[in-house]
DNA sequence: TTGCCGATAGGAAACGTTTACTGTAGGCTG
DNA sequence: CAGCCTACAGTAAACGTTTCCTATCGGCAA
């Protein structure tokens, strides 16, 4: 593999001179000595070496991505999103799927830290484990002083996310959407409490049914995962608690989807007998049946967004967290209630 | 952010010692030294630099992983495979999302040269377009003759893949399957020609097809993308033929719940009337109503032993091509045909 | 004519590691 | 006791860039 001194001799230059016309630095270089340099870069098939370059600059064009794990939709969703702007800049990705553990999710840190990457984007939400937020903030100084960026796509133990969406909004958008349909008895699957953003869309479905006028009955939310097992296993739940509910709001997509198909194994009509709605509006909510009614999410130009805030973060610009609309999207798992409830 | 001579002057020892503790180079070094260097390391919040590391190297503990797009779940769970194996061994894995297109490609292959990455694993099908063959072509070579290694997980323009996937085996068996249910009329729903892993699946359904002793009607068999929307035009395409069939063979499961949505709206029962079958086994196969029949892959597994292949490539070993097993796994979307066939 | 300036080019230091060499000291073999 | 080997430590070169300086050369203002 070649390198610029190799690219120098034979264009008969200096190495100083080869740098700043393949590195296309602002320096004036005689027409006729670039074209040279060119040619023999060409000739040579020469490719500069990133890693002396980042050494140098003491940072290299890649941004790490952490996310609960790539396979969710959601997230594959949003790293789409930065790969897409960071493709534009000539920045590369690297994808960590922490599986939500703490151990792994610092220990990527660690490493993109050790690549002194550009910056990294917290993709999950944030998890309130004392000991990792320790060891992240300790990262955080590290990547920083290097003149690095963080950004975070969700709320996390210190505070407000840099680009964020609206979890609580949505939620009780979601709810009040329902509530005009008719239903009163709205029921909610809700994720883990150690989560942020499940906090926030737990709050959005107080908030809502408040609104409305409804007292929420502790029995009809329960806490489950955030897969499609949760689904199943919270719509098992729920009926063996023996309450009524004609409608299930579920706080993710995945979730919804499990719920769904359990339901129907059940002979539990949806959205005939129980209207459900989900979160996030991945690709596949429009494609099951009956279709999923969501609360969608911009995903991709989050991840976009996130890519953009931390380039203006590198650039050194003191910028204003900004937080993204959501929207509620009505399909076919959502109708009026029936008028006797599923169960009474 | 302290460099290595930072915690050599303060663990009082020549730079030489304090790399070969902290990158536990195997060189007798005194436990108390050891001992010294570590506390100063940690004293500093230590981080060793991985680009100058990786620039006396000449390679970083990095692999990149081309895919037609993240949000796809196949190349999702492939790359999960391949983070999982590559976190093991300390490597962090690149996602870059090329869109089938060429230029994209050979623009994520330089970048990923120019980083000097341990690998690139190609989990894609390769595209037949000269072109883009030459190119890469040479990036390969480039690749190599830094110590990199290549690897395919699916068929391209030059030959077999280092780790492969029974794409017409799967496809006969599936055949195979749907005759033994008592279908005759089996349609097929291909994806673009040019796709390699593309023409092996349709291989393997004309050689099912044939070894059934039933002859291919190619009205019956339509081309269409890979994705859902493939999947209702496919239907359609098939439908305004108006020929007769029983069953239907899509070339992927996202082109199948396209086809069963559609089907499902137009008001034709699957699996009543036409049975539908997919092909990868996604995992949202099974959320569908009716869950999806398919022939399974093991995408995880194949981005794990791609990477495995990978590490034994770097280490100067000669390997041989491996080819990972399907599954044909009948779920409730297919069923023996009905007596009247869905169209006539 | 002198002196300064802009355009162009090269020299060399610096980025943070790894590692081939070179030392040194103590212990063991014979 | 001479010679050698092992364990341990340090020096310095090298990896491939970028960039700060310095240098040369016309041209132009004064």
């Amino acid at each position: 593999m070649s390198s610029i001194t190799e690219v120098a001799r034979r264009a008969g230059v200096s190495i100083a001179t080869a740098s700043r016309v393949v590195a296309e630095v602002d320096y004036p270089v005689s027409p006729a000595t670039r074209a040279r340099v060119l040619e023999a870069a060409r000739a040579l098939d020469y490719v500069p070496n990133a890693l002396a370059r980042g050494l140098q600059k003491s940072r290299i064009p890649v941004v790490g991505v952490i996310v609960h794990d790539i396979t969710d939709p959601y997230f594959s969703e949003v790293v789409r999103g930065v790969e897409d702007a960071a493709a534009k800049g000539g920045y590369l990705v690297i994808t960590c799927s922490s599986d939500r553990d703490p151990r792994r999710e610092a220990s990527y840190v660690r490493l993109l830290r050790s690549m002194r990457a550009s910056a990294v984007i917290f993709a999950g939400s944030g998890i309130d484990d004392p000991e990792l937020t320790e060891e992240l903030a300790r990262h955080f100084a590290g990547l920083r002083a290097n003149g690095g960026a963080v950004v975070h796509l969700s709320p996390y133990a210190d505070g407000t996310p840099e680009v964020g969406v609206q979890n609580e909004d949505g939620a009780a958008a979601m709810i009040d959407a329902l509530v005009q349909m008719g239903h009163h008895q709205i029921a909610y699957l809700a994720a883990p409490r150690q989560l942020f953003f499940a906090r926030e869309r737990l709050a959005g479905y107080r908030r809502g049914m408040k609104a409305a006028g409804l007292e929420v009955d502790e029995r009809l939310v329960v806490h489950r995962g955030l897969d499609a097992a949760a689904g199943v296993k919270g719509v098992d739940a729920l009926l063996d608690g023996g309450m009524g509910f004609t409608a299930l709001f579920c706080s993710t997509d995945l979730v919804a989807l499990g719920a769904m198909r359990r339901l129907r194994e059940l002979g539990i009509s949806v959205p005939g007998q129980v209207s459900v709605a989900g979160f996030d509006d991945i690709s596949f909510a429009e494609m099951t049946s009956p279709r999923l009614s969501t609360v969608r999410l911009p995903m991709r130009e989050l991840g976009a967004r996130g890519f953009a805030h931390a380039v203006n973060l590198m650039a050194g610009k003191t910028l204003m967290a900004e937080t993204l609309p959501h929207e509620v999207v009505l399909r076919d798992s959502t109708a009026p209630p029936p008028h006797t409830p599923a169960r009474s």
